[in-house]
DNA sequence: CTAATTAAGTCAACATGACTGACCTTAAAT
DNA sequence: ATTTAAGGTCAGTCATGTTGACTTAATTAG
């Protein structure tokens, strides 16, 4: 009855490995953020603040700008989560000195260690994923869920920078 | 100077991979929930009532509890989101006939069409990325990505139902 | 049969993190 | 000198989560 859409044709995306996929990554993200929460509520900070202690120390000297551009949140919103998070010494501003508008954005040491404390948890999670499987389950993990990605953003993901033996 | 944490030792996990993990989750979270969040909007819908919509088309007569289980958030929280849904005739309540405790969720015809609106921008999201790679890579995300969720919950994602050659 | 447990619902109060809209300052670019 | 861009701010709103206390109804265990 079903068959066309199922194993006859295996060219044919069936929805329920489509389901499977918005299912694996609703859960997945449901789990990966558990961890982090639960230590931002000792701070008193929530799920934003660990957004952008994430991005300030991944890309130190970024803007709000471009900070934005990765949230994809409102100035509003930022605005009242990055104020918390330099009242509280865990990001430094200061002026860019060739455009002084432009406001840079560092961790701090203390943003540094939380930033590591949080980070560790959800990078432990992705070690454990990594070494249940194999390198080749993770090429296809990333490139499955860079095509999820919008195109425009894809490039926003660090490809990974080889110094081994593939050059070209 | 970083040799050994790179591409010298393939079983060293190394903390840009990781990162990279984390941030591919990212942007495929934010990107995948941008559109059903738009159609959402039209409706003076939002997120949750999605992600209820979402589970209880997938698992009709699903019960208040499962339904929990699966949300991971609180009995009031869900409450409010499903009391909206049923006030405005997207799911239906029945008694279990044997636990009359019960009450077994499914989707009115509305609920559904509304349903398969929202999942299909997901879907074509993921047929897309499944097409722009291939089997292998497909089964290779989802390896990892069940990898991430907690053991206790990866049995809810379900396995796909084969219908071909493999049946050991 | 009674007591305990379970499923569900409800009320109140609160926190977080989004949003819109309006407006202002500062500095760079034209 | 004017326009544009970056950034900040104020005010109000909404959605979605939280805790805690409590109720009702029905099943299950002693």
């Amino acid at each position: 009855m079903t068959d066309l859409k199922s194993s006859s044709n295996p060219l044919f995306l069936r929805e329920e490995d489509l389901r499977q996929g918005i299912e694996l990554l609703f859960y997945a993200y449901r789990d990966f953020t558990a961890e982090p929460d639960a230590i931002l509520t000792k701070w008193g900070l929530g799920r934003a603040h660990h957004r952008v202690i994430y991005f300030v120390g991944r890309n130190p000297n970024i803007t709000v700008t471009e900070l934005l551009a990765i949230l994809k949140i409102t100035k509003q919103s930022l605005s009242r989560v990055l104020g918390t998070l330099i009242e509280d010494e865990f990001i430094n501003q200061r002026a860019d000195p060739s455009d002084r508008r432009r406001k840079l954005l560092t961790l701090t040491e203390k943003g540094r260690e939380l930033e590591r404390e949080l980070t560790t948890t959800q990078m432990a999670r992705f070690a454990r994923a990594y070494r249940e499987t194999d390198a080749e389950a993770v090429e296809g993990f990333r490139r499955v869920l860079s095509g999820i990605i919008n195109p425009e953003d894809r490039a926003r993901v660090r490809p990974r920078q080889r110094t081994g033996s593939g050059r070209g």
